[in-house]
DNA sequence: ATTGAGACCTGTCGGC
DNA sequence: TGCCGACAGGTCTCAA
């Protein structure tokens, strides 16, 4: 499910329960995730009060009275469900779901599940010291919707990386957020193919050739339309937003063998496979 | 240093 | 119906 959007829609969700509420309680339901969650990571939490919840690419990344900051990652199948502590009060409490691994009850009376099947995901408590060593973290590059990212930027990123460029923008260090299907739909939007090098967006020395303002005007109207269709959305998760809403499927994504939509262009959505992940593209209008 | 392949997990879907 | 392989929105590690 998450890419930027969808965590950005996440952040949204977690917003009003979580800032300023204290962690009243910490279940875990099981010892590990991805990776073994922190030593002490509940009685760490408890009794902190939550000061921001903001996002750092697909990152949340909630900064706590203690002084320590709470970082969470969705993975591949990582949700979360806001329930007033109330309603799971009231009658018999539901059962918990067989993926339900966290849960945070706030002093704000919501009550805060991580839900997550593949257990991709990540919870981590980290230290101010440990928050500026986190070498994924501080590697990241730029937000694609902020104004550090520009042509500039990404042409310096993409110079001399032989990578397909559909394989750099999923580079975390290039820019961080992107996912596989806002990078493909990206592309098609700007026109690129998704095959070629990454460095024949920029100069032999690393300036900005147009295809490079092309693709990051793409990036950014792409995640930008996302995020703004998510939330008007009581549901976030963008393959349920796509089913339940024909017309804003996405271009290409998982469209293999229909018409190409840019407009006059008589090309047909191809498949191929790129990093081991599934890409979709057309050959006549993408170049 | 960069790059590709495989690993980590579970669920779902299509084909036989 | 049931079994089996392919595939899924993301990192991370290891070897070349």
């Amino acid at each position: 499910m998450p890419e930027l959007p969808e965590v950005e829609a996440t952040r949204q969700l977690l917003e009003p329960a979580m800032r300023g509420a204290r962690f009243d309680r910490v279940l875990l339901r099981r010892a590990d995730l991805r990776r073994a969650f922190p030593p002490d990571f509940a009685a760490r939490l408890t009794g902190t009060t939550v000061d921001a919840v903001t996002r750092r690419a697909k990152y949340l990344v909630l900064p706590l009275s203690s002084g320590e900051t709470l970082v969470m990652h969705l993975g591949m199948s990582g949700d979360f469900g806001v329930q007033s502590r109330e309603r799971a009060a009231s009658a018999a409490p539901p059962p918990p779901r067989a993926h339900d691994h966290v849960v945070f009850e706030m002093s704000s009376g919501c009550v805060v599940t991580f839900t997550d099947p593949r257990r991709f995901g990540v919870m981590d408590l980290l230290t101010r010291e440990a928050l500026s060593a986190h070498e994924t973290l501080v590697g990241l590059g730029p937000e694609p919707l902020s104004p550090e990212f520009d042509a500039a930027a990404l042409a310096r990123a993409c110079a001399r990386r032989r990578v397909p460029l559909k394989v750099a923008l999923l580079d975390q260090r290039v820019v961080a957020g992107l996912g596989n299907i806002y990078a493909v739909e990206a592309l098609h939007l700007a026109g690129l193919s998704p095959s070629r090098r990454a460095s024949t967006i920029a100069t032999p020395t690393g300036k900005p050739r147009p295809t490079a303002m092309r693709l990051v005007a793409a990036i950014k109207k792409v995640l930008t339309t996302a995020i703004a269709r998510q939330s008007n959305t009581t549901y976030r998760s963008a393959f349920a937003e796509a089913t339940a809403d024909e017309s804003a499927r996405f271009r290409v994504y998982d469209r293999e063998g229909e018409a190409c939509p840019t407009r006059g262009c008589a090309g047909v959505i191809r498949r191929s496979v790129q990093g081991g992940r599934s890409t979709f593209a057309c050959r006549i209008c993408q170049r």
